[in-house]
DNA sequence: GACCCACTCGAACGTTCGTTCTGCTACTCT
DNA sequence: AGAGTAGCAGAACGAACGTTCGAGTGGGTC
């Protein structure tokens, strides 16, 4: 069984990397062949409804990793500052851990939206509630809250698209970093 | 000549929008050709080069259209701080006229990022530059120059990333009022 | 030893991809 | 009027796509 579920995990994550780097119209069956090391048919045998299976299993443990690594964090007894920072510290791990930039937002953008964009939009406006729900025990109003929570993921995922853009791998951190600065101390 | 760039930039912009709702490999010639009312043989005969022409041409296209609506508005005699508001409103205006996400986002993250990527990458690094500049000017010291450069950018590109994941159309403007207010007054 | 089931593979399936060939129309120039 | 050219489409190309098939492995259970 633990043998069994690394194996999968394994392989879950390896099918991650591809449709990371090429997005989800891009990662052909034979690329995904080729980096897990299986045959095409044996892909079909672990997931039998085809790429479309991969894509929803890859973004549901994706949501799982970003609730478990980062938003789960907001949670706790310490003080509301503190929470901010381990979730972003934690989101930041949840990035090297399965590397950037985010699945979510690469199937967002593919065609994978159209099937899981609502699951994807409920997820978001919950986990913007969550942490809008610390900036208001931090203090702040709920309207102002709100648009601290709004930001918070701005800049998580601009960062993201920056670093694509820009090529500059350091981006990420200094972004992060930037974004602790501007939290109540 | 006008009648002809006309139709070449009606057809330029049907491209486009193409390219950014389905991504680079998404955007199949079928898809292309529907989208335009011209057969593939004859978007051949418009771009003998095929699909990586029009990604080409598409991105030459997005990085003018970004310089003179956005970022040509940072120079000129106003104080910096007026300069800083018209480049977010142009900016929005660039978004508005040819369309979210932002093109240039949209093929970092396919398999043009292997040809364009340099491309793209010195031009954010400019662009990025010529916003420190400005910043500078308003009187903040380089290094608190460059950071906020940094967070304007991702501000403007994490702004699409999340209104694609939360499906909300007006994130985008809300998250640019929210930019507004943290420029020098 | 016989059976089974999870797992793997090579080879092929039909479809769609990007691309090209051929020829038609409409207009310009002389 | 005739030649040339820009613009367009239908049909087809080989290649690659996602998918399926049939035939094996090997270890675990009766």
């Amino acid at each position: 069984m633990t043998e069994a579920s690394r194996h999968r995990d394994q392989l879950v994550r390896q099918l991650g990397r591809v449709f990371r780097e090429r997005g989800y119209e891009g990662a052909t069956l034979t690329a995904l062949s080729r980096a897990t090391g299986l045959g095409k048919a044996s892909l079909y045998h672990h997931f039998p409804g085809g790429k479309a299976e991969m894509a929803e299993v890859l973004l549901r443990t994706a949501i799982a990793d970003v609730q478990r690594l980062a938003f789960a964090r907001l949670d706790g007894p310490e003080p509301p500052a503190a929470r901010l920072e381990r979730f972003v510290a934690g989101y930041q791990a949840y990035l090297e851990e399965s590397g950037a930039p985010c699945l979510l937002g690469v199937l967002a953008l593919g065609s994978a939206r159209a099937v899981h964009g609502e699951t994807l939009a409920a997820q978001f406006r919950d986990w913007r509630a969550a942490l809008a729900r610390v900036f208001e025990e931090a203090g702040a109003k709920p309207k102002r809250a709100a648009r601290s929570a709004a930001d918070v993921l701005d800049v998580l995922y601009g960062a993201q698209m920056v670093t694509a853009l820009t090529g500059e791998p350091d981006h990420l951190q200094r972004a992060f970093k930037r974004l602790l600065r501007r939290f109540p101390r």
